[in-house]
This record gives C-alpha cells, structure tokens and sequence, in this order.
DNA sequence: CATATTCCCTGGGTGC
DNA sequence: TGCACCCAGGGAATAT
C-alpha cells in the first residue's frame, strides 16, 4: 500500500523516465477511475500536452502539463508501468498513456481503488481531500503544538488521528504502527490522553520512520512493488508491522495483532503503554 | 461539530 | 480440484 515514502520513490522515479514526454493518445479500459469528469474530456484535455513536472503531496501524484494537471491517488494497489506501445494490454492495466515516442505509460491496479483527476492548472490542490490535508511531517509548520492542537481534544485511537490525511499527509498503515512502537505509545490510547510531551516525540518519530524509509525506497511486502518493478528495502527495517508472534526486538515479548478503528494493527504489549 | 459506518474491488486464504 | 465464503484496506459518502 503506497504510503508518503513509496509514492515519493515513484515520483523521483518516474520524473527521471517520461518527464519532457507528449501525449499521443489515451487510452481508457476502467473509466470509474476518473473521478468528476467524463473519459473524453480526461482524453481531450491530455492529448498533445507535454509533462512539465511531478511533484507530490501526502499520497497524492501532480502530474502538471503546463495549462492542466493530473491528480493521481494510488490507494491500495495502484501502479505504473514504463512500456512500448508494442507491448499487449494485460490484465489490470487500466489507463495507458500513449507518448509521441512510441513508448506508453500503463497505470495498473488490481483492486480499482486508485483515482484520477484533471484540474485547471492552479486549482489542482482545491478538489475534494487534497484541499483538507494536513501537514506532513517534513513541512516547517508541522510543529508539536500544531499535532497537539489537532488530537488534545480529540477521544479517537492515536492511531486513528495519525492515520487521518486531515492532521497528518502522507501516514498509512504500515509507517502508522512503526511510528507508534518507536515512541512507546499504545495504538488504542484516546487523542486526549496523549500529552504534550508525547506529541513531541510522535512528531519526530514521523519524521525519522519517513525519512528513513524515503531512503530506502519505500517498503515491499506482500509482492507489492511501487513502481516500474521498483523493490524497497525498508520491509527489512519494521520493528511490528506484519510481525505478529514475532519476539519484540526491545523486551522480547511477542508482538500481537489487533484490530484499532477497523485496521490491522501490530504493537508491542510491553513496550508500548 | 465529531465520530462511526458503509461502500468501492479483487486476490488470497480458509473450510468443506 | 473446485467452490462458496470472507477479509483487507484509503478515503469519500452517508449515517448517527
């Protein structure tokens, strides 16, 4: 499941393979993953333009072609592919790009969750979700006091809020539970409950879980690769996550699997309080 | 307003 | 081997 580290690893990597490129033509098989709009006006707001740039913000994908903008959200399983136009169509690929140079970009993904958008240029970050998210964790303004702000009063799971694209972009499931275990906080304690001190050191374990796992290309479990057959390496580096009955590298108690808003959660009985 | 629930979708896992 | 069934999960929509 893409999260802030795997997106950004398809972000730098795709920047580096079709920036520059101009659409040819674009060719939709599962149109309901464009959102608001219908597929030919996806088509015809694409066709001729050329990729200026790529940036990233939480999850989500810009790609800017100058007058508009793709928005793109991964989701579960979502997927790019570099391939000649010459190559078959297989299965789950479900939009293809088709570039001027004979090569095509293929998003691919299993369980349809993924999204698209276009947007005028300048108000691609007004459409619903992107304009309520959050801080990251790496923005000057994600201080402890605005964390603190954001939980205090709140009487959801940690988890929960840390989970929640409105207080923090970019966190998932995985990078969720790493967070919680470094800083010794128990997944299924309220917001409230959580002090300001606290906060603190959950603000900076965001940061170190992303920042390393940005290094290290992200995180690949469950044969899920981000990108172009990209394979990350920070798997090798979780403390709980996907590791239930395994000892605690800390306390050597067995780390366990529960369920905290509806997610599968993994901690540290011991070590987290 | 805050929080909880439902829904989207399919491969993989389970049980028979 | 095949089949029916259930589940995971990010975020939007809907309900409480």
């Amino acid at each position: 499941m893409p999260e802030l580290p795997e997106v950004e690893t398809v972000k730098e990597t795709l920047k580096r393979q079709i920036i520059g490129k101009t659409v040819a033509d674009v060719k939709i098989v599962y149109g309901k993953l464009i959102r608001n709009q219908d597929p030919n006006h996806f088509k015809a707001a694409l066709i001729g333009k050329t990729l200026q740039k790529i940036e990233r913000y939480g999850k989500y994908l810009f790609f800017d072609f100058g007058d508009v903008v793709l928005t793109v959200h991964l989701r579960m399983e979502g997927k790019f592919f570099l391939k000649s136009q010459d190559e078959p169509i297989v299965k789950h690929e479900h939009i293809i790009f088709y570039f001027t140079d004979r090569s095509t970009l293929r998003y691919h993904d299993v369980r349809k969750f993924g999204t698209m958008e276009i947007m005028p240029a300048g108000s691609e970050r007004l459409s619903t979700g992107i304009a309520k998210l959050g801080k990251e964790p790496f923005d000057s303004d994600f201080t402890d006091s605005y964390l603190y702000d954001k939980i205090y009063k709140s009487t959801r799971p940690i988890k929960s809020l840390l989970l929640d694209q409105e207080i923090v972009a970019g966190l998932g499931n995985i990078y969720v539970d790493e967070v919680l275990y470094l800083s010794g906080i128990d997944p299924r304690r309220t917001g409230k409950d959580v002090t300001m001190v606290e906060t603190g050191i959950l603000a900076n374990n965001c940061r170190a879980v992303l920042k390393k796992a940005i290094i290290l290309g992200g995180t690949t479990i469950r044969s899920y690769t981000s990108s172009l057959g990209i394979t990350g390496r920070f798997q090798n580096e979780l403390n709980v996550h996907t590791k239930n009955g395994l000892p605690c590298h800390k306390c050597g108690s067995l780390i366990e699997k529960i369920k905290v808003g509806g997610r599968g959660t993994y901690y540290c009985p011991l070590c987290q309080k």
